[in-house]
DNA sequence: CGAATTATTGACCAACCGTTAAATTAATGA
DNA sequence: TCATTAATTTAACGGTTGGTCAATAATTCG
């Protein structure tokens, strides 16, 4: 594109007093403003052009140059870090666990709108698109993700669905009820690779 | 790793005569074999790295210099296509077509027999990372095999459908017809996701 | 208003990457 | 054995990329 690489020094003095008509003014944010605009604009950054997407590019789109992002995140891993928080921790509902927990109702029940909530969450593009880049590249992202669902949401899952079944049994999820669990989870998920991904 | 860039000049000739014990006297091959040990190397090098991954890598995985590989490919873009005719073209059997086409069969063996074969041809890591990964990208492979089934395979699933359903129109597939392909297609495909991507 | 603070930028670096051109050297045939 | 061919390497270039740091300028406050 631009052909100019170095600029002849000394020229900051008369820039500032050039200062066209259409820029408009620079505005100076406070942190946590302009901390919230990297973070938003590099979720979409990033879902877009893969976690290989480079800092120019994503500042550009911000209004800003790349350096600045340094004064905010040490590296770019520390922004892709606070970004798997953002969308993945940041989009769980706590109340899914309450909501599984809760014994006043029914198995098919809780499921039902468990599931039905957890998809709206899921099916985006940035969840899926992000979620899909990382499993190809590092797996940094999903290997998080998937200890957050052993964590929170597996357990339960076995639970009622044995509580469903008659099954009294306490003892760690069977090979088949953990392939039952991923099956579930990923054809919710599937419907976000068709839709976003191709 | 290594910190030396530059090597003191005029080394070559000493070099040739050192040729230190483990070095395997390099051996020079015939154009068409390198070049079937560049292509399989390099189907299974983008599949693990993405088609970003660097050519300096794959020679060095081939064990060549990466300049060798612009004396069979003239660019990345054309290598990576070759990689495209490789995998998704000559892995797809013209006997599909003639399976589908045959009259003395009835439907759902035809149909049984065709999902069976083509699962096992696409059900492998190279054939849906690189998938995934031009999906991802700029989509140049997912576009072309998608066109390639657009011709050679939905019309024949849409008239063995018909007849199936006792419908006799001939006219273009409907919106939920593409649907069900397409859903078909995608949830074979989406095993080899679960399997080879997370 | 003038000084202090700090958000933001410009210049720069070293490593990386696709690509080109020239030099080298293993194989072939006369 | 030696000249010819061409497979392969060495060298280098222009552009890119994550990251550093000193300089600049918008805002705040006494």
């Amino acid at each position: 594109m631009s052909s100019i690489r170095k600029n002849p020094a000394k020229l900051s003095v008369a820039k500032s007093s050039i200062k066209k008509a259409g820029e408009p003014a620079r505005r100076r944010l406070t942190p946590v403003e302009r901390e919230r605009l990297i973070v938003e604009g590099a979720v979409t950054f990033f879902s877009e052009h893969g976690l290989d997407g480079q800092l120019r590019d994503l500042a550009r789109q911000l209004g800003i140059t790349h350096t600045l992002l340094y004064h905010y995140f040490p590296t770019k891993q520390a922004l892709i870090e606070r970004v798997y928080t953002e969308i993945f921790e940041g989009r769980w509902k706590p109340e899914w666990e309450v909501l599984l927990d809760d014994k006043t109702l029914d198995v098919p029940t809780k499921l039902t709108k468990f599931y039905s909530d957890y998809a709206k969450v899921i099916l985006q593009s940035d969840w899926v698109r992000i979620f899909v880049f990382s499993g190809l590249s590092d797996r940094y992202i999903t290997d998080r993700y998937f200890a957050l669902l052993r964590e929170k949401l597996f357990p339960r899952l076995v639970r009622e669905t044995r509580k469903y079944r008659g099954v009294v049994s306490r003892s760690k999820p069977s090979g088949r009820e953990l392939e039952l669990l991923l099956g579930l989870h990923g054809n919710i998920f599937y419907m976000g690779i068709r839709r976003w991904i191709y």
